[in-house]
DNA sequence: CCAATTGCCGAAACCGGTTTCGGAACCGAG
DNA sequence: CTCGGTTCCGAAACCGGTTTCGGCAATTGG
C-alpha cells in the first residue's frame, strides 16, 4: 500500500518517509536494484531504470542521506569555515555569499554546514573535525591566503576543496576569482583619463594572495597610462576604516601628494573620507579615489565611493556548484574560472581641480 | 590492534576512524554493552560503565551522526534558516551569530546546518526540506515576527526550536531576547535628564515583535520621565538609513521640532546623521540621537553613535545553547531568558543647545 | 546445436551504530 | 535448598541505504 501524499506538496504523508524498501516493493523489484537504478549502475536495463525512476518520482522517494552516509561516506553537505578574527571586508558580503552557497546547494539537493573560527590554527583544526565527523565531503575556502595551511590539511587529507581566490601554487587546487588586477588596472587607466599624474595604491593586507595581484594590476595601469611608478605613492596593509585614513594621511604628507588614489578595499577607501572631511578636501574634485568590493556603505558616502563591485552571491552560487562537480570527481584543473568585477562609477572620481603641487600647498596652508 | 593515533592531535590515523566494533572487541564487551553504557542506559554496572567511557576516550572513539542518526533520527545539527529580504540589521551580525551558535555546537559536539531563504514562504519551505530529510534536529529563529509562520510550522510538525526574540503567543515557544524596551525607556529618561523635553521616537519595522516592545519601552521612559507622549513625535518603519533620514526630516519639519531622537534601529540613526549634515546640525548638540543595536558603524560617525549594544555572539551561543537542551528534551517553559543591552555613550546625545522653539526658527532660516 | 558470453536482476552481506529480548549469575526470602 | 526477583550483559534484529556476488535467461560464437 503506498500512502497517498498530500498536504503541503512533497512535505509529510503521516508516518512520513518513503523508503527504498517501500519503493521496490510497490515496484515489484528488490532494493538493490533500486539502489543501482537510481545511482547509475551499468548492470540495469534501461527500462527499469526509467520504471524505477518514474516510480521514485510519483511516490516522492528521497534517499536519506545519513543513510546513504553510512555506506558511501559523503553526506552530501558543504563545508565553510568562516575565520571571524581579522576585521576586514567579509562580514558585510557573509550573508549574500551564504545565499549563494545556499541556492546552488540546495539545487543539488545538498546542505551547507557552516563553523567558525577566530584564527587559522583553529580553522584548521575545526576543518580537520569536520571531516573527520563525516559533516561536510568538501569546502569552499574564502579569502585565500598566499601561504595557506587549511590548503596544506585538505591536500594531505585528499579532501576536495575550491578556493574563493587564486593561490601561487595551483597544484590541486580548484578555484574562482575576481579579477580584481583588471579592476585595479582600469582604475588607474581611468583616472590618468580623467588628467590625473600623481595616482597612488592603497593595498590590502599582504598575507591575502589578492593583494599580490592588485599591486600588479595597479603597475599594469601605470603602464598601460605611461606613467612611471613612484615607490612612494604605495601603501598597504590598509582592511579597516582606520587604516585607509592612516595611509591616506601618509599619502598627502608627501612633498608631491597624489592627486588620486586606488584602494584595493572599500573600508579602507572609506577612511579617506574621513581624513578629506578633517582637511576640508571634496572627494571626486581635490582628491578622487576609486576602490574595490562595492560594499553597501559605498554608495552611502557623500560622495558616493566609485567602486568596482564583486557579486558575491554570484561567487557563492558558482563555488558551490563547482565543489559539488570536484566532490563528485572532476578534476581540479578543470575548475578554475575567474568573473571580472563592474565598475560603478558613482563619483568619487573626477578631473583633478587642482595638481599635486597646488594640493600641497592648499595642504600646506590647511596645516599650520 | 589499536592503531596509533600520530600526527596532530585527535586528528587521523591512517585509515583512521575507531568504531564501535572495534571498541568493543578491546575492552573484550558487545557492541551492544558498549552503546549503552556510553549512552546512559540503566542496566549497565557503574564499573563497566566507567571502563567503557574510559576505553572510548583513550581510544578516540567518536560515534559518527549519521551512523545513530539512522537508528535515531537525530543527526545532533542545528538548524539555521537566514532570510536574507529583508534589508534590516541583521547583517553586520551575522557573522558574531554564527560564531556564538558555533562554539556552542561544537562544544556539544553538534554542528550548524545553515541555508538561506528570500522570502517567508520560502523561508518555511527550506525548513521543512530540511526537517524531512533529517539535516537538523531543530532551529534557531532569527528576528521573530509577531506572527511568525516558521513558529506554526515548526509547532505543527513538533520541531524543537527557539526563538531570538520573544512572540506575543508564548505556548510551546522557547526564547531568548534583549530587553529593547529597557533600554528605549533608559535612552528616554538619560536623555530627559540631559534637559530635553522633547523626545521624538522612530520605531523599526511594524512586522517585527521588537517594535511593539520598543514602543512600549519609549512610553514607559516618558512616563518615567515625567514628559507626555505627542503622537507626532512616533515614527516607524525605519531600518535602513534611508529610512531613518526620511523620518528625521518629517520630525524636523514639525512645528514644535523634537530635541532629541530616540531610534530603534542603529541604522535607521545614521540616516539622521546625514540630514543634519545636509542641515548644518552638529548631531549632539542641535540635535542629540541615542539609538539601540550598537553596529561597528556607528562607532566611527561623526560624533560616534551613542547606543545600546547587543552582544550577538552571546546570544547565538545562548541560543544554541538552549536549542540543544530543547531537543534533548527541556520544556520550553524551562527554556525563556532575556539579557539587558548595553549602553554605549559616545557623544551624540548631549544637553540641547537649542530647545524645540530656537531648533524650528534655525530649521526655518536654513530652508529659506 | 552446444558452449561461452553477456545482460539483468535478486539474495545477502555490509556500513556503524541503537534497541529489543532473553538468559546467566547473583541476591535475599521462605 | 529452592524459588522469584534483580542485576547485568550478549545475541540478534533493526535502521535505510549500498555493494558484492552469484545465477538465470537470452544471446553470441564456433
Amino acid at each position: 500500500m503506498i500512502q497517498t501524499v498530500h498536504d503541503l506538496g512533497p512535505a509529510e504523508a503521516p508516518q512520513g518517509r518513503v523508503t527504498i524498501t517501500q519503493l521496490s516493493a510497490a515496484l515489484g523489484l528488490s532494493k538493490s536494484t533500486v539502489s543501482r537504478a537510481l545511482n547509475g549502475y551499468p548492470d540495469i536495463s534501461e527500462s527499469t531504470r526509467l520504471r524505477v525512476r518514474r516510480g521514485a518520482e510519483t511516490m516522492g522517494y528521497r534517499p536519506l542521506s545519513h543513510a546513504q552516509a553510512i555506506r558511501t561516506g559523503r553526506v552530501r553537505a558543504l563545508g565553510l569555515v568562516v575565520q571571524i578574527d581579522d576585521h576586514d571586508s567579509q562580514r558585510p558580503f557573509l550573508a549574500d555569499f551564504l545565499a549563494g552557497i545556499s541556492v546552488a546547494a540546495s539545487a543539488e539537493g545538498w546542505t551547507l554546514t557552516v563553523a567558525t573560527a577566530d584564527s587559522e590554527a583553529r580553522t584548521v583544526r575545526t576543518m580537520a573535525q569536520l571531516v573527520e565527523d563525516r559533516k561536510a565531503d568538501g569546502f569552499i575556502l574564502p579569502r585565500t591566503l598566499s601561504d595557506d595551511a587549511r590548503v596544506a590539511l585538505l591536500r594531505a587529507h585528499d579532501v576536495p576543496f575550491v578556493m574563493f581566490g587564486r593561490t601561487a601554487k595551483p597544484e590541486g587546487c580548484a578555484w574562482f576569482d575576481i579579477l580584481g588586477e583588471d579592476a585595479m588596472r582600469d582604475a588607474v587607466v581611468h583616472l590618468s583619463r580623467l588628467g590625473h599624474h600623481r595616482i597612488a595604491f592603497v593595498n590590502g593586507g599582504g598575507r591575502y594572495n589578492y593583494s599580490r595581484l592588485r599591486l600588479a594590476g595597479y603597475r599594469a595601469g601605470l603602464a598601460a597610462a605611461g606613467l612611471i611608478e613612484d615607490p612612494v605613492l604605495i601603501r598597504s596593509e590598509a582592511l579597516r576604516t582606520e587604516d585607509g585614513a592612516r595611509e591616506t594621511r601618509a599619502l598627502l604628507a608627501l612633498d608631491a601628494p597624489p592627486t588620486a588614489v586606488v584602494f584595493a578595499v572599500d573600508h579602507a577607501a572609506l577612511g579617506l573620507y574621513r581624513v578629506c572631511a578633517d582637511l576640508g578636501l571634496r572627494v571626486g574634485r581635490d582628491l578622487s579615489v576609486i576602490s574595490y568590493d562595492g560594499v553597501p556603505d559605498g554608495a552611502y558616502a557623500d560622495p558616493p565611493l566609485s567602486s568596482f563591485k564583486v557579486d558575491t552571491r554570484a561567487a557563492g552560487q558558482r563555488l558551490a556548484e563547482m565543489l559539488i562537480a570536484r566532490i563528485r570527481g572532476t578534476s581540479p584543473e578543470e575548475l578554475r574560472e575567474t568573473a571580472p568585477a563592474v565598475f560603478a562609477d558613482r563619483g568619487s572620481a573626477g578631473p583633478p581641480r587642482l595638481d599635486s603641487g597646488a594640493l600641497a600647498q592648499r595642504l600646506a596652508r590647511e596645516t599650520t
